[in-house]
DNA sequence: TGCGCAGTTGACCTA
DNA sequence: ATAGGTCAACTGCGC
């Protein structure tokens, strides 16, 4: 339990009136087993204000930050069942803080944090800050500034631990420093700590104090320069905490690190800022450098000439209102933004579950063995559905299961079941903190523990529920350790250097021949372009249409509900990166982070990069068989005839290779396998095949014009032939791109380089996998150079990579292109999030 | 230092 | 149809 706090705040005598607390939730909307929660109430606080601040940070860039998405400044939007969830969340917290105590609820202010802490502290005059702790490396930063403004006005500031089962730092410090890369060493550093288990769950508080008075919360009367006068706006926030930091006493090699990346990154930092976020290619033209200011602080005197930004997404016709009215929402209530203000508004996967119910489980995959009809149908309805109430509610009906708690094998639940999820669905409230890991840990350890007793059977560790949040654990602490560089390629310490297609380039040190047109400098916002075969088959993986059915289908899934099967995850990851495009693991944990809702930076890219063999796991040779492999689980192909309709008609026998059936069972079956089926463009810009859209639709347009990618357009203005479909071939052979890979993956095993290496920054890469020839090759004036330029120069000191990139006229082209699209959705990733996806296994 | 073994979840072939 | 061995070979760890 939290507890150094309890000394100070007792040392105010007892008659004298408790202090004032700012409680900031963040990763924590809950209030079961909250131990930061809990600290702030054993202060006995005379006044508590919960919290939230709507961060236009978290908000275009996913929390994760550390991907590349942050460290270049760009924001991205999640999809629709993500903020749907989030919203949830908020509604469902605030509900309960009414519940206790009527005058309360959760209050909203719409800033970033670092812009407005300050005055808030003043206007309130906060004695105490209390939010739980977060290791994620955008999070610290963000946390360190924050603290250092509290700090600086007498405010005291408590963090607790509370996101995870062990604090991660405290993993980390008893794995020697270092980040945990196998189970065996989060197991005995874990071991270490208290007792060795994590620490049981705190009940919900019963009582709540009152927030201020009105009078005195309202924030009309916030002086603007006050606001104005802190440090920075979001989006600042690292240079500033850079400066500061340089003269802040630093500990660990990690932070060093990131401060150095900042430096670098702070000229372009601002500019990058502004048009950050608006994925929305439409809403790129509105966008000026005031709206950006308008994001965090939106100006008291004028506000409805700020501009709103318009996000307008396709069909719908909404803007995004969410911070054009002031600090405490439309109504001046501190009120949780709506999906109509955030323009985001759409149908929801939740819903689509609720009212299908019955229909789907006649379909089902799954044969719902361990369930009675009712825990079933109760716990289906729960699926998806955010808010602490739900989710609660979900992990009790799953708890009701016994044989499928005590005997859960994550390899052993089936990726194909969708109706009725194979896994337990809990990783979005993992994620969102709506229910507490040690909530869900102790739950299912009390089942294993009775059934041990009792000489049932129960599952090994790993494989078992508790090895699954135990990887999370794992995640979290090599998180923690590495720092931002842990989500990306360039710079990571833990990560193998797998020349990949389309890496990332950094921002900080231009590159060569990176002016516009127009004379303006190309954004240091993008990723490598430097293969544009590579970049199809990375927009075909993306939008689903790829040829290969079970990728296609699986795409599809995480597109339109934001989760798909952790074995899914699996195959979709390896299919990307070594068993087949040869596309960086960073382009699909940036894709998994925008579209899953249960991303968490930690697990994704360490999930990311253990599919690609590029750290955690090594044996390149067991690569997933998009043919082979769902067929075990799924052998007429239900699960693609549900995502690939248009399939829906084939035999089984060609279910998962189309491209074999014969034409005129193809045209029997209604769909012809053609090319590249209605063109990439097509497929990016329907919202779905089942008609709930992630609102991404927008960049379908600005990415995909004609020359794109390679064959794209060709089908475009397709008509379709009535009654007659379409499905693209496969866009390679897969046989032998698994060999391409199989040779590649050998290489980068025997040069051996991992990401941190001088000579993977340097550039000297290129030489060591014989790759000098083609440094000639660029011949476009602006964009040549020295083979420096293919290397990640530019570094202040060892692993903060920046690297330019130069592309010829061509290879530019594709990238402004796919990459708009592309950085406009991407989100997080995480390639599964291994808490989150606790199957349970219904066959 | 060297060796053997284990490692959350492959594919393929054979019996 | 299913179970088990083999493929070719990686890393980390303990002895």
């Amino acid at each position: 339990m939290p507890v150094e706090l309890k000394d100070r705040s007792s040392s105010s005598s007892p008659s004298s009136p408790g202090p004032r607390v700012l409680y900031w939730f963040r990763t924590d909307l809950r209030l079961d087993d909250s131990p930061a929660l809990t600290t702030a109430l054993s202060l006995n606080p005379s006044a508590l204000i919960p919290l939230w601040t709507w961060d236009p940070h978290y908000i275009y860039a996913s929390t994760s930050g550390q991907g590349l998405g942050q460290r270049l400044g760009q924001r991205q939007r999640g999809c629709v069942n993500r903020w749907a969830f989030l919203v949830a969340c908020m509604n469902d917290v605030s509900a309960s803080l009414t519940k206790l105590n009527p005058k309360q609820k959760l209050h909203v202010v719409r800033a970033a944090p670092a812009a407005i802490m300050d005055a808030l502290l003043r206007k309130w005059k906060i004695d105490v800050l209390v939010f739980e702790k977060d290791t994620d490396a955008y999070a610290r930063t963000r946390d360190a500034h924050v603290t250092r403004i509290a700090e600086g006005l007498g405010v005291k500031v408590v963090a607790v631990a509370g996101r995870t089962l062990f604090d991660s730092d405290d993993v980390v410090r008893h794995n020697g420093g270092k980040p945990t890369l196998t189970m065996a060493q989060l197991v005995k550093a874990a071991g270490k700590i208290g007792d060795g288990k994590p620490m049981r769950p705190l009940d919900a508080p019963t009582i709540l104090p009152d927030p201020l008075d009105w009078a005195e919360m309202n924030l009309d009367g916030l002086v603007l320069h006050e606001v104005n006068d802190a440090p920075s706006v979001s989006c600042d926030l690292k240079a500033a905490v850079d400066e500061n930091e340089n003269e802040t006493e630093h500990e660990t090699e990690h932070e060093t690190e990131h401060e150095n990346e900042n430096e670098s990154e702070k000229k372009t930092q601002t500019k990058t800022n502004v048009q950050a976020h608006p994925d929305m290619s439409t809403a790129r033209s509105g966008m000026d450098s005031n709206a950006a200011q308008h994001l965090d602080i939106p100006p008291k005197s004028s506000p409805l000439k700020a501009s709103p930004r318009s996000l307008s997404f396709p069909g719908m016709g909404l803007s995004d209102r969410q911070f054009s009215a002031g600090l405490m929402g439309p109504e001046g209530t501190f009120s949780i933004p709506t999906l109509e203000e955030m323009g985001v508004v759409g149908p929801q996967l939740h819903r689509d579950a609720d009212t299908d119910t019955d229909a789907t489980s006649t379909i089902s995959s799954g044969t719902g063995s361990g369930n009675g009809g009712n825990t079933t149908s109760t716990t289906q309805s729960l699926y998806r559905q955010g808010g602490e109430t739900a989710g609660l509610a979900l992990l009790a009906a799953h708890v009701t299961d016994e044989t499928y708690i005590a005997t859960f094998e994550k390899p052993a639940t089936a990726p194909t079941a969708f109706d009725r999820p194979a896994t337990t669905l809990l990783s979005p409230h993992m994620h969102f903190g709506s229910v507490s890991v040690r909530r869900f840990w102790w739950a299912v350890q009390d089942v294993l523990e009775r059934r041990r007793l009792a000489k049932q059977p129960v599952s090994p560790h790993p494989v078992n529920l508790p090895g699954q949040l135990l990887f999370r654990d794992m995640y979290f602490a090599a998180y923690a350790a590495v720092g931002a560089s842990f989500g990306q390629a360039v710079g990571n310490p833990v990560a193998r250097f797998v020349p990949w297609a389309l890496l990332s380039k950094y921002p900080g040190i231009p590159a060569t021949g990176s002016l516009r047109d127009d004379g303006e400098p190309e954004p240091e916002s993008r990723y490598m372009v430097d293969d544009p075969q590579a970049e199809e088959y990375f927009q075909r993986w993306k939008y689903g249409c790829t040829g290969f059915p079970w990728i296609d289908a699986l795409m599809r899934q995480l597109r339109q509900e934001g989760w798909i099967h952790h074995l899914g995850r699996h195959a979709v990851a390896c299919f990307l990166t070594r068993g087949g495009c040869y596309v960086s693991w960073e382009r699909g944990a940036e894709v998994f982070e925008e579209w899953l809702l249960d991303h968490e930076v930690a697990c994704n890219a360490g999930n990311w990069m253990w599919l690609s063999c590029s750290a955690f796991f090594s044996q390149f040779h067991r690569v997933y068989s998009p043919v082979s492999f769902p067929k075990k689980w799924d052998r007429r192909g239900e699960f693609v005839r549900r995502y690939v309709p248009e399939l829906a008609g084939f035999d089984d026998q060609f279910i998962y290779e189309p491209h074999k059936a014969p034409i005129a069972d193809q045209k029997r079956w209604g769909c012809l396998v053609k090319s590249d089926g209605y063109g990439l463009e097509h497929y990016a810009a329907s919202t779905s095949t089942t008609g709930y859209g992630t609102g991404n639709g927008a960049g379908a347009r600005a990415m995909m014009d004609s020359n794109s990618s390679g064959g794209a357009g060709s089908d475009k203005s397709h008509p379709t032939p009535p009654g007659q479909r379409l499905y693209p071939k496969p866009m390679f052979d897969f046989s032998q791109r698994r060999q391409f890979c199989l040779d590649k993956m050998k290489q980068a095993y025997e040069v051996g380089l991992y990401g941190d290496d001088e000579r993977v920054l340097s550039g000297e890469w290129r030489s060591l996998f014989g790759l000098e020839e083609q440094q000639g090759k660029e011949a476009d004036g602006k964009s040549v150079s020295s083979d420096a330029d293919l290397g990640f120069r530019g570094v202040k000191r060892q692993r903060s990579g920046v690297k330019s990139a130069l592309l010829d006229g061509k290879q530019r082209r594709l990238e402004t292109v796919g990459a708009d699209m592309v950085h406009e959705q991407h989100g997080s990733s995480q390639t599964d999030q291994s808490p989150g996806d606790q199957d349970q296994d219904r066959h």
